[in-house]
DNA sequence: TAGGCGTGGCG
DNA sequence: TCGCCAAGCCT
């Protein structure tokens, strides 16, 4: 990084400072966090916290984690009550979470760690990104937050926060490894952890994609792109693809008690091992009538609307079909649960809005099908 | 390595 | 309304 300091009029440690000065003033108040104060008075974070909150953060806002934290950590206190859990009842607390590796890879690491590290982490971030599911990123915030280690912490609010202090016009993904050096020349090497902290709070509070509000960045003096261009105009990024539609058909099949007929989905693919109402494979072709060849028994299929749910990679059409008074007896595949058990189900957000298109008073969703 | 993998909030 | 985005990982 020969380059580094030939375009830029501030020095890595100013950097630093400035940022962990205006980090003891605003930080934010978070469940799996302790205060720079408390850090300061030699209070440690409790490492199995960190990790929980770092899996949870994955691609997911902390308004979303805040409830599941308190849910888990209350559950399941230390790694080892983890570890002891049942795989079901992980999924069941995960459900409505997305990304449901994460779960599945959660009770994995707990397990290992415990079987192979006498309950505690791993100390380093080359060791911790061995385990499952903590990949360069989670191993990296471990290590400096957890464990004070001078790792540099890339995440999506610090591409965003580097890309503009230093105006880098390369896109990404390409730019990944010129924002991960100039991170490591600004990490400090005593407060590491706050530091990466820091970084994601500048990100989500003050250096946000949309109308940052640079008046109160403490780091305006140093940013390249508020001096010369527009920081609303970073990080470049790559054009995305288009996202396909598929078609399908569901199933809400309902007894005479109120029981709704579920099934368990295939241990592969998406959303594997969730519960599911059942249905069509999600691309058959719906050819404008009524497509029952996939119901699970012969009756009187009334269609209560088609659902609309977005995934990452494609655009999901559901027909959802309702049947009442249906006889238990009919059906040997799968469970019926009663309405009072359904909100304990695994049951990933589309499940419940094809119920709730059938039985609008069961779950509240927000967007309700058209 | 690029694509698979959820969900909810926001402008 | 809808595309974008949020503390990525795995294969």
């Amino acid at each position: 990084m020969q380059t580094l300091f030939a375009y830029r009029n501030t020095y890595p440690m100013d950097i630093a400072q400035s940022l962990l000065r205006w980090y003891d003033k605003h930080h934010r108040v978070l469940p799996w966090r302790i205060t720079p104060s408390q850090s300061a008075q030699g209070i440690k974070p409790d490492p199995y916290k960190i990790w929980l909150s770092e899996v949870m953060l994955q691609q997911t806002t902390v308004e979303a984690v805040k409830a599941y934290f308190l849910k888990f950590t209350k559950a399941w206190p230390t790694i080892d009550a983890l570890a002891a859990a049942d795989d079901d009842d992980i999924m069941r607390a995960w459900a409505g979470l997305g990304y449901y590796s994460r779960a599945r890879n959660l009770k994995k690491c707990a397990d290992l760690v415990v079987a192979d590290y006498g309950a505690g982490f791993p100390q380093n971030a080359a060791e911790l990104k061995k385990l499952p599911g903590i990949g360069d990123y989670t191993s990296a915030a471990i290590a400096a937050i957890a464990f004070n280690q001078p790792e540099p912490v890339v995440d999506g609010n610090v591409e965003r926060v580097i890309t503009r202090l230093y105006a880098i016009t390369t896109a990404l993904p390409q730019a990944k490894p010129q924002i991960r050096e100039l991170t490591e020349a600004i990490t400090p090497i005593d407060r590491p952890g706050d530091f990466a902290q820091a970084m994601m709070d500048l990100g989500a509070t003050i250096c946000t994609p949309k109308r940052p509000a640079c008046a109160l960045c403490p780091l305006n003096d140093s940013c390249l792109a508020l001096k010369d261009h527009d920081p609303e105009h970073f990080p470049v990024k790559a054009p995305k693809k288009d996202r396909p539609i598929r078609l399908g058909a569901a199933f809400v099949a309902e007894a005479g008690d109120g029981s709704i007929l579920l099934r368990k989905r295939t241990e592969k693919g998406l959303l594997q091992n969730m519960a599911e109402v059942p249905g069509s494979v999600w691309n058959s072709r719906i050819d404008g009538s009524t497509d029952l060849t996939a119901a699970p028994f012969a009756s009187d299929w009334r269609n209560a609307g088609v659902i609309t749910h977005i995934f990452t990679h494609f655009e999901l059409h559901l027909t959802v079909y309702h049947a009442t008074g249906a006889d238990k007896r009919q059906v040997n595949d799968g469970w019926w649960s009663a309405p009072d058990m359904l909100a304990g189900e695994a049951l990933p957000t589309v499940m419940k809005k094809a119920i709730a298109a059938a039985r609008p008073d069961i779950f509240k969703i927000r967007r309700p099908a058209k």
